[in-house]
DNA sequence: TATTAAATTGTAATAAATACAAATTAGAAA
DNA sequence: TTTCTAATTTGTATTTATTACAATTTAATA
């Protein structure tokens, strides 16, 4: 159930908590790049003693150790994403949904040879969704 | 002095007033990416009868009309910027400075294919800045 | 099993952003 | 120029995200 993520934790050589685990685990199985308080309202359900400070210290580490990545798009509250493999995110500005866009950053090449120590890219498209533009209904009404 | 604001004002057909023109400039002149509180403060000194909520509403109308961009790079504070062409960003972790990048974004071509409609392409890259792994003094110690 | 440094919890404090009503003002009309 | 009105600004209150911190609990080692 949690091989995977206590390898993770131990390749990071961090302590292995449960809170960690379930945090972890849920990032992964949920690509929806949630904020502290999704993730804290979802994994209260089953444990009802979570503390949301937990919640903010555990991605804390997991961020520093490279595990998952924070995803500022939307501007007034962070999200949390999974790290798998390079990506780029879209902002649907009508549903609000955040989805993920597969290519590479053409600009990284160059940025390497700018001077700048570059640890982290991001690149993120706003605008509205395929789903939105064709009028189907969705989450946020409108 | 402000002939250039009151311009852009009126070509996006929005009320032309004080408080406007004087964080228009200010963006155009200052392009560290304030936030909404160093904007308030700096034009504060000028005019100690400004209020934060004009700053809020000033920039959500500006944005609106394009012409200022809204920068999520650093978390949990939105930045703003004066639009001036197409740029990414970088910021430097240990001095927290915010660079322009000039690079066009080449992802944008397969990014107006893939069904949604993309209003804003925004390019974050994150790490050491020049200055900073030269080891040289900055505002942020450490 | 005992020990201890680290993690979790719960509460309090900060800080960013939003909501809203009263006072003021920009710009159009007379 | 003066009058009028809708829009803007102001100031305060509220909401919400994040950080701080002390007491309790626990993971990992001996
Ligand atoms: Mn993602
Ligand atoms: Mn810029
Ligand atoms: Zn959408
Ligand atoms: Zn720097």
């Amino acid at each position: 159930m949690f091989e995977k993520y206590v390898r993770l934790l131990k390749e990071s050589q961090i302590k292995i908590t449960p809170q960690r685990l379930e945090i972890l685990k849920y990032l992964d199985e949920h690509r929806t790049h949630p904020t502290v308080d999704e993730i804290y309202s979802a994994l209260k359900e089953n444990n009802p003693a979570l503390s949301k400070t937990t919640v903010y210290n555990s991605v804390d580490i997991l961020l520093n150790h490279g595990l998952i990545q924070s995803i500022t798009i939307s501007g007034s509250e962070l999200r949390y994403d999974f790290k798998h493999g390079m990506h780029h995110h879209f902002l649907c500005k009508k549903c609000g949904e955040i989805i993920d866009i597969n290519v590479e950053c053409p600009n990284l090449g160059s940025m390497l040879e700018c001077g700048h120590e570059v640890e982290e890219v991001h690149g993120y498209f706003k605008g509205i969704c395929k789903k939105c533009s064709k009028g189907e209904t969705n989450r946020n009404g409108s």
